[in-house]
DNA sequence: TCCTCATTTCGAGAATTATCGAAAGATCGA
DNA sequence: TCGATCTTTCGATAATTCTCGAAATGAGGA
């Protein structure tokens, strides 16, 4: 993951409303949720949600679908993954974030 | 780690000066950077910069300690991996983001 | 104490992001 | 085709964030 796409991601998720519209995708699993159900599980009138997801779907952590006439959002997890392997490696100083197993300099403190 | 501080730190690092911050200071350890440094690194004047650095240490990314007439700032390892245990809890439904791993509904697609 | 260095805080303007009602697009069933 | 449903786009405003020079703060050395 290149560090723009991290920057959008990141970005994507550094809001409230985002933030649960994400979480509430991921519980939802593969089979995604309505645009309607969502905006009414967050409490946000319908335009102010598309608004947010279309955040997410041009960050790519979100995929649209239609199904009837509902548009249907998923969670790409993929797309989690690789931010997450991003912070992981860029962030973390690769393995894990424990301070013990830290790159340069010796871990003083 | 709530949802609140996963939303600022996630804010915290939405920034491209600040994600190259934290970046560089991963890289150098828990020694740290002097802010000058930072800054110059980067390219970003000094009080720009400063604004970011307080930004990531408001969030806990970061942590401020003064050494002559320095402020050194390092990376806090144990606040990155908080943030990314909360979103892989949180946002990848437990375990890792694969689509084969996920919680409710079945795995289609 | 005075001067210098390193950095932050202040203040004001620019840029970006969020909000939400109203209108427009799609899709379906009758 | 018409009407109802679901959702997005538009447009205008509010709110937040970013930027950076100038002034203030804090520390050390002469």
């Amino acid at each position: 993951m290149r560090t723009n796409q991290a920057l959008s991601a990141l970005s994507a998720l550094a809001q409230e409303h985002r933030l649960a519209a994400f979480r509430l995708l991921v519980q939802a699993g593969p089979g995604g949720l309505p645009a309607g159900q969502i905006a009414e599980a967050l409490g946000v009138p319908n335009s102010s949600l598309s608004f947010h997801l279309a955040q997410l779907a041009e960050a790519g952590l979100v995929e649209q679908r239609r199904e009837g006439r509902s548009l249907i959002y998923s969670a790409n997890f993929s797309a989690m993954q690789g931010l997450v392997n991003f912070l992981t490696d860029n962030c973390c100083g690769g393995e894990s974030c424990d301070p013990a197993s830290v790159p340069l300099e010796d871990a003083r403190s």
